[in-house]
DNA sequence: CATATATAGTATACATTTGATACTTGTATA
DNA sequence: TATACAAGTATCAAATGTATACTATATATG
């Protein structure tokens, strides 16, 4: 292998971990899709997605925030609120998110038919 | 929401983390493409991959025989060598792994940007 | 007045997973 | 006899994840 193409070769393994750092591991769609729906308030998507924990949640929506997908709102009542919504940055996630859902789909039905 | 929109709603979450927990983490895609490479061997594979270790080389290989994405084949020499090879159905996931590659670059820019 | 409630998280302790390093097994080679 | 090779395992420490209880502040309730 060339250096050239080894540079590529990492470069292209560089973008794809960071599309799974940003929007990897267990919790991350579900909180995008919960919002997304609607659920705009802290234990409001807490409610809406099984067996996630706050701290969880909480440490999630900050990652998300920081990759530019979210926004959070304080919203300077008594008591105070916080509104987290989508960006419409977000939205571009649909282009990695549908073949995912594809390839998952035919994959589960791969693996059963072994 | 509806009840057939929730179930809809959570075969679409399941189908896309089917898709995270089959390719996702650290390793799997630079195994697959490191074995699409040429490496065909465990230790070539190893040495062509900073940083891994062999335990979790061993454990993401099982991964990977498990879903189809790879073969073992055993070689009946002293010492006895194993061949790793992508197969064909591995080809399928460029499908899911060109989008991450662009929406990667594009976010580490975006980033950047910030 | 004392107590309860709501919100958006933290703190703490415990459980699970990951990582570094050494070791295994059987034969061939120096 | 000692060493090396191949493809992993075993073992222990470190990092990460999870469950549960708790915080601050102001209002509502009895």
């Amino acid at each position: 292998m060339k250096e050239s193409d080894k540079q590529r070769f990492n470069e292209k393994v560089k973008a794809i971990q960071d599309t799974m750092f940003v929007l990897g591991g267990k919790w991350k769609l579900p909180i995008i899709l919960s919002i997304h729906d609607g659920n705009k308030r802290f234990n409001e998507i807490s409610k809406s997605i099984p067996k996630i924990t706050n701290r969880v949640l909480s440490r999630e929506l900050k990652h998300l925030e920081e990759n530019l997908l979210i926004t959070r709102t304080v919203i300077d009542e008594y008591p105070v609120r916080i509104d987290y919504e989508v960006t419409k940055y977000c939205f571009s996630i649909e282009k990695v998110v549908k073949p995912m859902e594809d390839w998952g789909k035919n994959h589960i039905a791969k693996i059963k038919a072994k």
